[in-house]
RNA sequence: GCUCAGAUGGUGGAACUGGUAGACACGCAGGACUUAAAAUCCUGUUCCCGUUAAAGGAGUGCGGGUUCGAUUCCCGCUCUGAGUACCA
């Protein structure tokens, strides 16, 4: 029989599934290795191509592991909380569990076709009550600790408590709120309950707290940093505005320095990592206390140039700083009033757009500088954020651009501080030279003055050296309805745990999705909805509360007890390789990573760092083909379209065209008729009897009808097809466009490697005689390079590979039973579905191929007698010899300097140099 | 602006630690089979000059450098893509 891919990949999807042949196993002498893809959300759009390219590349992995001997996990499941089915849900009233059901079911049998090895038992759903109960567990835990720098690690606040009880604040090194907090433990005894709850609040890893948030009116929710972009949200583009509310919140911030460091122990992409550590954003300076004048308050400043201080001129403060209040003269409170309207008005947008024009406002009060006691003033400006540091900066214009600009505008002193500083266009921040108008610091260079003066600033209580981190706490509350609601009630104002026997708290029924009238979250409509102690907490959990732990789930998927039990943890571990985008740089693998810290502290798992290695694969990009329709003299657009290389001598206006009735870039004109009412008697200016379509690369979407399909690929070419394919396009890490194009020569591949198998009427033939030289040769050649390419993630060489085996083979037409049953152990990680029919048809038990040993590569074959190489003189191809590989390295240079043709060349003269490369003489220098 | 990645035929790409640049595939051209088409198979295909065949020259974004030898290493520039943005 031809290759009838149809029947055979539907025969083995069935019997996989039937058989549970990709069921790993928690208990095994074998090595462990686990892969792990990133679910997926489950949109309504279902899978275009671009979804499959990471899961075919783990697939391959996972398989060849298996085939190398390993206990492979490579499991599935769904990141199914989110935002769209609730919008869908606010849009037709359908629940959004069932609206994510129907979606779980395409994706489910989407990713089905393609043949995956994926172990399904252990499939999980965020959404699920038997999933988000272990989330919300993980929740209290956060909730019951405190992080202990002095131990430089999570623990329980219990132990936070019985340290009050005994000493009070004092010896306690907390990550905290409010890092001056100091009673002693009489003082906290004589706190009434509320009191102690309200200042534990202040030590817990998830809190609750006023701040200042992202919100967005038409989602009607809070949205993090890293969903907003340019002051719009990611999803919907809907403007977004800064509001305080009070939030719970992740105190992330405790761990950047763990994250940081934890960035040097993995095997990740460089550019992946430079972007978290840029998010951790750490800076390393020092933060000085300015005394207001005639006054007790004092401004606290972070600057990263302490050494620059002598050249203070001017404080900046940010317009919402809380001193800027008191710090304001009557004299200058309209001015200053008028100034913080302007720029709350402008926060949102135009202040990114227009950060060229200087403005700000003085308050009419002065700081002490603790250096040299010069009286400096006060202004508030913009520039200055109030979530970065103190939200207040010592402004130095001659080292600073900004304040350089500043003190121009406001014709404020400009100060030189260094000899060789040039200030006299902009500033210069130079940290060469010697330091001019600066006291005690003069005549020193940049190492020894930062020293002196933390030295002397330490000494006079007016700042110290300090860590400054560009991080924030992230904001952990969502006023949505489809997402984990939070397990607390609260009693008063203050928040309290649900007990864990309540768990899971389930998300409620509710009458309608939107927030109520009051502007309260949808889940403040749930009725009876209420915990014997007070009311339950509104908000629910973000999205990536459920994605920040859930590759501990797949280790013990069904556990009732436990997240995943110790045994099965100590077991698995933690993620051999996982394959995602790097778009979830700076969300979900720095959530991941900080929960798995923390659960390591809580020694519930045994690794610091959750994903050992890492793999970006690249964007797939639409490619959409245009036709250009003939525009007539009144500018009206006519039934005519050009075709793409005569459209410089016509009129045209271009018109994104369906990819899918386009072929090689010629457009299908019975199909285009057919496409949409009105192009149905139109008309065509076609070259050399074609309309050919123009190309354009652009992002996969349906206004843009450059939207392919797996299913149709399946349909057409089978899933071992589109596998191969989809590698062959180019390497895994690269972005690049779909283009279906050369997916023909891939089918043609299968097809041939069917035909080696098979006489020419189609009938099982294969021979039992011994392989020769040139069989196994080919056969090592391949064994060997997917192995290499395999370990370095570069299956699209090893697709090129396979066709040139394959090539080889049919040229030698070699049938022979023991190349085959190789050859298809090696091909079945790549295209699964053939070999397991090829794997019966010579003979082996069905199933037993996923777990056949790989072939192990003998160099004797590759191994040539004689090879036939180019020798160059003078670095300029000459001549091509032949060389017995067999003789000793001195030889082979006697030999060829002896031979007559390169004599000629040689010219009587003796070679200065021989270069020798493997045993080869590649180039002759005179 | 800053950070990172990249630039190789008509196209996607290969060349792993410097050693025959363009593997493999698509497309294109020619041929075989066929009444014809599709499918399949064979041949050619970096560019220039030239040809029966040859032989020659140029060539990995641009300009320089190191080296016997550079797509690969170094310096400068141009362009493209991604991330980030008043971070003190």
């Amino acid at each position: 029989m031809d290759y009838q891919f149809k029947n055979i990949e539907q025969k083995w999807q069935k019997f996989w599934a039937d058989n549970k042949t990709f069921k790993a196993d928690n208990h095994s002498s074998k090595p462990k290795y686990y892969v792990l893809d990133m679910f997926p959300y489950p949109s309504g759009a279902g899978l275009h191509v671009g979804h499959p390219l990471g899961y075919i590349a783990s697939d391959i992995f996972s398989r060849y592991k298996r085939l190398k001997g390993f206990n492979v996990l490579h499991p599935m499941g769904y990141d199914s909380f989110g935002l769209p089915a609730e919008q869908y849900a606010i849009q037709t009233g359908q629940h959004p569990a069932i609206t994510t059901e129907a979606n779980i079911a395409t994706y489910r049998r989407q990713l089905d076709q393609i043949g995956f090895s994926f172990d399904w038992s252990r499939e999980v759903r965020t959404s699920s009550p038997d999933y988000y109960k272990w989330t919300q567990w993980i929740f209290m835990q956060l909730f019951n600790s405190w992080y202990n720098k002095a131990a430089d690690k999570a623990q329980s606040i219990e132990k936070l408590v019985a340290h009050f009880e005994q000493q009070g604040s004092a010896g306690v090194e907390a990550v905290c709120d409010d890092d001056t907090l100091s009673f002693t433990a009489t003082e906290w005894k004589a706190l009434s309950n509320e009191e102690q709850q309200t200042e534990l609040l202040k030590y817990r890893i998830t809190y609750l707290r006023e701040s200042t948030v992202n919100w967005c009116a038409a989602l009607g929710t809070v949205l993090a940093n890293d969903e907003v972009k340019d002051g719009f949200s990611e999803r919907g583009g809907y403007p977004v505005e800064q509001k305080k509310m009070m939030q719970w919140s992740m105190r992330i911030t405790a761990y950047a320095e763990r994250l940081l460091q934890g960035l040097d122990t993995i095997d990740w992409p460089e550019p992946l990592k430079e972007m978290q550590r840029n998010w951790i954003g750490k800076s390393t300076g020092a933060s000085v206390k300015f005394g207001v004048e005639n006054s007790t308050e004092h401004i606290e400043v972070f600057t990263t140039r302490v050494d620059t201080i002598f050249g203070v001129t001017f404080l900046v403060l940010a317009p919402e700083h809380e001193l800027v209040a008191t710090l304001t003269t009557p004299e200058q409170k309209a001015e200053i009033d008028a100034y913080i309207i302007q720029s709350k008005k402008k926060s949102e947008l135009d202040r990114m757009a227009d950060t060229k024009t200087v403005s700000g406002a003085f308050t009419g009060s002065y700081v002490i500088n603790p250096v040299n006691d010069e009286k400096v003033p006060i202004y508030i400006a913009d520039y200055v954020l109030a979530g970065y540091g103190t939200g207040a900066v010592m402004a130095v214009p001659s080292g600073d651009q900004r304040d350089y600009l500043f003190a121009k505008h406001f014709n404020l002193p400009i100060l030189p501080i260094i000899d060789i500083q040039n200030i006299e266009t902009e500033a210069d921040p130079t940290k060469e030279g010697k330091y001019i108008n600066s006291g005690f610091m003069n005549g020193l260079a940049y190492k020894e003055a930062t020293a002196k003066v933390i030295a002397y600033l330490e000494e006079k209580g007016a700042g110290k050296a300090k860590v400054n981190y560009r991080m924030r706490d992230a904001i952990f509350g969502r006023q949505r309805y489809w997402g984990e609601p939070v397990p607390v009630y609260f009693k008063g104002d203050l928040p309290y745990l649900i007990s864990e026997k309540e768990l899971p708290l389930l998300l409620p029924e509710v009458d309608k999705y939107l927030p109520t009238e009051s502007g309260e979250p949808p889940l403040a409509r749930a009725k009876d909805w209420k915990h014997a102690e007070g009311a339950y907490e509104h908000s629910t959990m973000p999205g990536w509360a459920g994605s920040s732990w859930y590759w501990y789930r797949y280790m013990d998927a069904h556990n009732q007890n436990e997240f995943a039990s110790k045994e099965v943890i100590d077991y698995w571990k933690d993620v051999d390789l996982y394959i995602g985008g790097s778009e979830h740089a700076t969300g979900h693998l720095l959530y991941s990573r900080f929960w798995n810290k923390f659960l390591k502290d809580m020694g519930l798992v045994v690794e610091e760092e959750p994903f050992k290695k890492l793999i970006n694969q690249g964007m797939i990009q639409g490619r959409s083909n245009i036709v250009y329709r003939l525009i007539d003299d009144e500018g009206r657009g006519t039934n005519t379209f050009v075709s793409y290389h005569l459209i410089n001598q016509y009129k045209t206006s271009p018109l994104h065209v369906d990819v899918n009735i386009v072929e090689n870039d010629i457009l299908n004109i019975n199909k285009f008729k057919a496409w949409r009412e009105d192009f149905k008697d139109a008309e065509f200016i076609l070259e050399n009897g074609k309309y050919i379509c123009g190309v354009e690369v652009e992002k996969m979407s349906k206004s843009k009808f450059n939207v392919v399909n797996p299913d149709m690929l399946v349909e057409r070419y089978g899933a071992d097809t589109l596998r191969m394919y989809e590698m062959f396009l180019g390497p895994l890490e690269q972005s690049k466009p779909w283009n279906t194009n050369g997916i023909e020569g891939v089918f043609k591949f299968l097809r041939k490697f069917w035909k080696l198998f098979h006489d020419e009427q189609f009938n099982f033939r294969v021979s039992d005689e011994n392989p020769t030289k040139a069989e196994l040769k080919a056969l090592h050649k391949i064994i060997h390079k997917v192995e290499e390419d395999v370990e370095r993630f570069s299956f699209n060489t090893s697709v090129s590979s396979f066709m040139i085996a394959v090539n080889e083979l049919a040229d030698l037409k070699c049938n022979k039973r023991a190349i085959l049953h190789d050859l298809v152990i090696v091909l079945s990680a790549y295209a699964p579905h053939i070999c397991e029919e090829l794997w019966v048809l010579l003979g082996n038990e069905a199933g037993t191929l996923s777990y056949a040993p790989y072939p192990t590569f003998n160099p004797a074959y590759l191994i040539e007698d004689e090879f036939a190489y180019p020798i160059s003189v003078n670095g300029k191809t000459k001549m091509n010899l032949n060389i017995s590989l067999t003789l000793e390295a001195a030889d082979i240079e006697k030999t060829i300097l002896a031979n007559t043709d390169v004599q000629k060349y040689l010219d009587g003269k003796i070679p200065k140099k021989v270069i020798v490369v493997k045993g080869r003489i590649v180039n002759i220098v005179l």
